[in-house]
DNA sequence: TAAATATAGTTTCAATAGAAACTACTCTTG
DNA sequence: CAAGAGTAGTTTCTATTGAAACTATATTTA
């Protein structure tokens, strides 16, 4: 490490102008949406983790087969906001834990089609009504008319990005 | 893989009651959180990448390093809302390209001081408009007072949450 | 003030994630 | 209908990440 005295830092740098001077982090939006997902993705990975020790992905699938049983991989990379890779693992490892069963799907030799098991069920029934909660703790501080607003909000800007 | 004749799926499963039946994912909070935080990272992501081909945790540590100088490791890890670990190696990444430079910490020996050199201003003080054009970019779709009442709305969450 | 304890920061190690390559099958077209 | 092109899903390979171990220094305490 350069000692003290040889270095000046940036203080004797040119001004670069306004723009560098009041750029300020925390005011940044995709900041302050940063410390916002991941105070809302560790609570409900606290379930999931607390509950089963799953893995994010294995949370994800389940969530969607549960409800919507009988589907193609490629169906649920469409649902789930995860790659293909990630689904592919996700499959391969709550098949594993016994929770998924695939059969083959006639339509489509290099495809099949997936549906949680009763033991999978089962855990999709313990989870859904702690993650209901999970979300009304995070919603909690809101009133009805604010939550409704944020979720309408958030929608929009989601469309409005591509 | 099983045949469809020797499998019959979660279709003779028990009824597990209502609460599994009408989880929908597309309505569950933190998924809408996930996707609206992937939306808005990509966008950032695009310009450090397109720019300097940086990872997030540099961009991050840039983004305060570049206005607030001459901070401590420590002061980082607290102000980025990243772990010490990738905060050392966004130092050490940075340091490598010439952007930061380190003085001895004279109020702890294990510590050190970490400042932008002209080069790392430089990338700044490209960086920050773009930034800005981007946040801009993303909030167009927004009155102000949508504006206002999704970032107030955004901080009570997290503020509640701990 | 020497020993024990605690802390700042780094490195190592193991787990996760995504890109690209691959396999097996389907679809198109000459 | 055979060859070539395209697609679904998996595997492999590489890079990123965080936890735990480690190093060096600081602080506490006997």
């Amino acid at each position: 490490m350069e000692n003290s005295k040889d270095i000046k830092g940036c203080l004797d740098v040119p001004d670069q102008g306004d723009a560098t001077k009041t750029f300020e982090i925390s005011a940044f939006f995709p900041y302050q949406t940063r410390v916002f997902y991941k105070s809302v993705s560790e609570a409900v990975a606290k379930v999931y983790i607390d509950e089963y020790d799953m893995k994010p992905y294995e949370w994800r699938a389940l969530a969607i087969l549960g409800k919507s049983n009988m589907l193609t991989p490629a169906q649920l990379v469409e649902e789930s906001s995860m790659d293909k890779v990630t689904v592919s693992r996700a499959i391969a490892s709550l098949s594993k834990r016994g929770w998924l069963r695939s059969r083959s799907n006639k339509m489509d030799g290099r495809s099949r089609i997936v549906s949680t098991s009763a033991e999978g069920q089962k855990a999709f029934a313990n989870l859904v009504p702690k993650m209901r909660a999970v979300e009304h703790g995070i919603l909690r501080c809101l009133d009805d008319h604010e939550a409704a607003e944020f979720k309408r909000i958030m929608q929009k800007i989601v469309d409005h990005q591509g």
